[in-house]
DNA sequence: CTGAAAGCGCTTACAG
DNA sequence: CTGAAAGCGCTTACAG
């Protein structure tokens, strides 16, 4: 063996005084019954004393496969996807599977799909909060699709978001709120309009209830600018239903600026439970969704799609967090 | 060519009547001077017709390099991880390279090293906010350190943190404020040795200063309790300097919890300058750290060790942002 | 129980 | 200007 270089299953076998067949049989474990014990010892000896790994690459092109599974989201600074991505990642390794992590569509370098970049040596995708057609030209490729349309062609994996707004309504009809503004993400994505839609039929069902909508960029200042816009009209809400925990941040902002007080004044849910829901004051109460929970059920998923069986599409609840930020309204 | 299957060189080779070795000149972008331009032209239609994509696999095989590099960080759900990567892939990007996110230590699975992955198909290393020893073992595979400790043999891309933090000291001396407290995370990275080590000399140099600390977890709950120990001392501190911006967030609900109103009886530092900051009310004095630019230059360093140089340890600045949050002590 | 051989799909000297 | 051949390191029939 070169000591330059690292060592190959030929120098094991060479060390171990065996063929590279042998080696290979017995490192991937299927030896037991075609290489006597005694062999199989001396073998992963050698390998040790060599401190050989195989190359993967090799074993990709022998092999035709990666163990590596493409995760495709829109972006990594939302707080949003890294438990997604971690829950992906925990479930892939117990499966000897890679994860990467694909950031499309790309804001920064040309509008390119994932393919064309170099590490498509890929078994799978994974993608998540994306157009139902955003796949389109990567047929072939097994896939299964996070927090999307489940009425596509492909396995999915997401939330009750419907379910989660429902318990918002009934949260806030029980507290007696009938006029709510809808502070909406103005993002088309399956979520969002889902989310619209069962607040929009909620609050149709609510005897005396009213409706009204701005839409903003997930982001506090937009945020901000779209609830006072609410806040300021003829008749202005008692309780602002937003789409976003951070667009809640921003309904708080406007809520303090207008001199309002939350939740005496005003009341204001979230959805989504990331970090910054308890570290406002008063905490904000929201729709969890499990986020990491959906990363490792859609691996679960996408492994059994590669497994050749076909995966029943999984929805995780959405669960109201009642906390500080919802109260009885001040008056009728 | 196998309908069933993709298209290999040797496909495009006979679509276009030439050898497999034109066709990879040609692919490769190494033919002028070498191949006619007409035969080229063919050899490029006929992958397009073909819809041909190298086998990365038998790529990485053949030139013994993988254009992959793995970003290993502690967490991807805390907020200041997401931009690092992104960075990155940005600059990978364009470099024809993929980047592989790598959480570790693994909280989920065993604590085995990041090499025990099977996606150890890799050319180079990124490990941000790391001990220095934590890539013992990795010997030989070229790697660059961000976030961390510069003293070490590796290439680093860090923050001027020290920096960072002389400005805070300055700017709460001049707003006249002279007992501080310290809110420390309790982890033992190196970022905030230095932030601590810089806070204290910072208020040793200030006439008449002092210096108080209670340690907690960079997470609100923890946050909350240490801010409550600090300000129910018996000669409490105007103002607390908190090592990150959610454990600014903890000391905000302390301060309300006490009945102490931000800024004007008590001011309150974050560090990092993450989404959060500018979520909270008031919005929060912090230091930035361009996370999203260390991890491109980060990447930049890489690649260039890829190349062969001795690429020079890199100091992004630490800029303090003043916001709503700092203001004159209501009483000395 | 063990080994020799083929071949995955590329790229790069080398020969012409 | 173009092609035949070798070889990267693996795994898996196949032969013995």
């Amino acid at each position: 063996m070169p000591a330059t270089s690292r060592p190959t299953s030929k120098d094991v076998a060479h060390e171990a005084g065996v063929s590279q067949s042998t080696v290979s049989l017995v490192l991937g474990g299927k030896w037991t019954g075609r290489v006597s014990p005694a062999t199989a010892r001396s073998v992963h000896d050698a390998a040790e004393r060599l401190g050989y790994r195989p190359n993967q690459a090799a074993r990709s092109l022998r092999l035709g496969t990666t163990r590596t599974v493409m995760l495709v989201v829109p972006t990594l600074t939302a707080p949003f996807f890294g438990p997604v991505y971690t829950g992906a990642v925990r479930v892939a390794a117990r499966h000897g599977f890679g994860v990467v992590a694909y950031v499309w569509p790309d804001d920064a370098g040309p509008a390119d799909s994932p393919f064309a970049a170099p590490h498509e040596a890929i078994d799978g995708i994974l993608a998540s909060s994306m157009a139902v057609d955003a796949l389109a030209g990567f047929r072939g490729t097994p896939a299964v699709m996070l927090d999307s349309d489940p009425s596509g062609s492909v396995p999915t994996v997401g939330f009750d978001v419907e379910d989660g707004m429902r318990a918002v309504v009934a949260h806030l009809s029980g507290l007696g709120h009938r006029r709510v503004g809808h502070v909406a993400a103005g993002v088309d994505q399956w979520t969002f309009r889902a989310r619209a839609r069962a607040l929009t039929e909620g609050i149709r069902a609510l005897p005396g209830g009213s409706l009204s909508r701005a839409t903003c960029a997930i982001e506090v200042g937009s945020a901000k600018a779209a609830a006072a816009r609410l806040l300021t009209s003829p008749d202005p809400p008692t309780v602002l239903v937003c789409d976003d925990d951070l667009i809640a941040a921003g309904a708080y902002k406007a809520a303090r600026a207008l001199g309002l007080e939350v939740p005496s004044d005003l009341s204001v849910t979230g959805f989504d439970d990331v970090l910054l829901a308890t570290a406002l004051e008063p905490e904000l109460t929201t729709v969890a969704v499990p986020a990491e929970e959906m990363g490792a059920r859609g691996m679960e998923t996408l492994l059994e799609l590669l497994d050749g069986r076909r995966p029943p599409r999984r929805v995780l609840p959405g669960v109201l967090k009642v906390r500080g930020s919802t109260a009885a309204p001040a008056h009728r």
